[in-house]
DNA sequence: CTTTAGCACTCAGGAAGTTAGAGTGCTAAG
DNA sequence: CTTAGCACTCTAACTTCCTGAGTGCTAAAG
């Protein structure tokens, strides 16, 4: 059946009037539109129709209808404005970024929460590493007879140390030769290419007894394969004031679900693309989200990096707030990825509001 | 009154009973018990007592008796039989600390998820510093033309880095005198102590115009005042399985004030004394806390740091238990901290298990 | 003087029954 | 094609009732 022009205004209606009530809607509450100059007769004939087609469901025989996750994709597809950041909304991201943002290292933390605060959803941030993960450099310095910091500048431009201690005393020339072996040989490769043969023939032309260059080869992989990937979740209690979310049992599902942050590593699948992805119920991957909705946004961070930033929140989501919400910000992130340090965040495609999807 | 030989042993009866049904005890329970030798209703009259006496409560008339905050005190205090850890709940936890604590980075998150999951509360930890923080010494690494790397020792043994990018290009010899004098002008000082005059005096000394000091000192400035502190929650969302959190509201709000952090910081107030403490309901200062039991460890951590652990229940936990893990595990993470990298916890106080307290 | 059995009383919480109202589908008229 | 009207359905909320756990008191027994 074709999805007349009608058809259409009612099932837009409809989505939007559930998202902000949580509650079947019915015939007569769209016929009370002013908009909509119908009878409630008339969009029962159509609400009817909707079922059919799989894009309305009835929880029971004498409820209203409720959006099927069809539905949602079409609204968000086809029928759902775009929400065009307010003035007040800008600037008030803005500031929440502003006050927080002080390095990147806590960006991330910082934008989930500011995310889940503006959302009042469970958010989630992550980055993830898209190329190669290789050593450029490395530099030892020693410290004393026992102590020696490596200092690792990864090839995104980042850089690790990590102090390593020898009880028995390192000699100042073995140091300076690991240097120069672990420059020549450990440089530009992944944490796959590094086998033991490699460290252990380091060892021999070293002359190492000590274990030094096996420290140092370990200290190594771990930093290449932890992947500088971080991930960051906040406000999870959110969940908690939604209706859908009052039975305990499916809050505290979800709330593991996610503090597990298993799904976050699947949720950054749909790679590659940038912009504002969005996830309704059953086309999630994952079991444990196939009844609630996510929103995520992508964005280059750096060299060899991509940064992530998702909302998690039920089916019934203002989609058109929250991806507006996030692409801003997402767009915000990459921009302070890539400036120089002082944060400043522009006004990013603000226009006047003229619809409030609320 | 005087708390009698029996009325001790009812009390601790009512309590435990107490701690693991979650339910107000009768006093036919009790009685139940074998190895209380007297009928319900002297039980009774006993229990009036004690309710007298407050350290029982009544739900209502009907009910049976839950111990109040107070009788949570005294079975604290006087009545509970330290839970000696078996021989398998200490492998259990060493192998759930060895199989996880790689870096002393990740050592927190890990100890503190190691917590929530053993005892399914929440559980949080935390560093905080003692002393002063200070830089021991600079080194600064020259990538290219336009690059540096800072590396700061510290005086708690840790280092850390940052890389500097100047536009404009760097001058070698600049970087060599700016490493001299931060060395000998920066070193043991602790933020408070660097004032913008220091910073103008090495510009001028240096010949600096490309504020090349200023980063450096702006890096170590944070880095100092950053303080290594660090916080971590995990399994708040255990709170659920709970009965007394199956109320949505007060699980919300107890999850939120946790996720907020602050008390973390509140937490850690009982400074200065090491070892296990526990806060039992009202005793808590945080309003939030009133009616929940806290229970935490804290333990020396490297130089000039402290660390935290604990784990946030209901008032009705089984203390003795919790209390036997966060001190087993706080010992842990002390040694840990302390001897060199490969993890070798060792079997701690382990004993047999007579009594089990569940 | 302490312990215990017995008994009347209280009260929360579950089960069953009832009702109200929101919503539907269908039919027939405009 | 639209709409008014109506009979029907079904949930959610509110009663009411009942059960059982637990108490406090009294009086008898040790």
């Amino acid at each position: 059946m074709e999805l007349s022009e009608r058809k259409r205004r009612i099932l837009k209606a409809i989505v939007e009037q559930y998202i902000s009530t949580a509650e079947p809607v019915g015939s007569k509450a769209i016929a009370a539109d002013p908009e909509m100059n119908l009878s409630s007769a008339t969009i029962r004939n159509e609400m009817a129709d909707l079922t059919a087609m799989g894009l309305l469901e009835q929880p029971h025989t004498s409820a209203g209808r409720i959006p099927s996750p069809q539905g949602y994709r079409i609204y968000v597809n086809e029928l759902m404005n775009e929400h065009r950041l307010s003035l007040e909304e800008t600037q008030e991201i803005n500031r929440a970024l502003k006050q927080k943002m002080s390095q990147l290292d806590s960006l991330l933390a910082d934008a989930g929460k500011v995310v889940s605060e503006l959302t009042s959803y469970p958010a989630y941030a992550l980055t993830t590493q898209v190329g190669r993960r290789t050593v450029q450099r490395y530099d030892l310095i020693q410290v004393d007879g026992e102590t020696v910091i490596a200092v690792l500048l990864l090839e995104d431009g980042t850089a690790c140390n990590r102090v390593m201690k020898f009880p028995g005393g390192i000699e100042k020339d073995l140091v300076q030769r690991m240097g120069t072996v672990f420059n020549a040989g450990f440089t530009n490769l992944t944490a796959q290419e590094i086998d033991s043969a490699m460290i252990r023939a380091a060892e021999r032309t070293l002359g190492d007894e000590i274990g030094a260059a096996a420290a140092l080869a370990s200290f190594t992989i771990s930093t290449l394969e932890s992947g500088g990937s971080k991930k960051v979740l906040s406000g999870v209690s959110n969940l908690l004031t939604l209706p859908e979310y009052q039975d305990v049992n499916k809050a505290h599902k979800l709330m593991d679900f996610l503090a597990e942050g298993k799904e976050l590593e699947q949720l950054e699948m749909p790679q590659g693309q940038e912009g504002v992805q969005i996830l309704i119920g059953p086309e999630n991957v994952a079991e444990e989200l196939k009844d609630s909705g996510v929103v995520l946004a992508t964005y280059p961070l750096g060299n060899n990096m991509q940064g992530v930033i998702g909302v998690v929140g039920p089916t019934r989501m203002d989609y058109a707030k929250v991806a507006a919400y996030l692409s801003y910000i997402a767009g915000g992130m990459q921009q302070i990825s890539q400036g120089t340090s002082p944060p400043q965040l522009p006004e990013l495609r603000r226009m006047d509001d003229q619809d409030e999807s609320r």
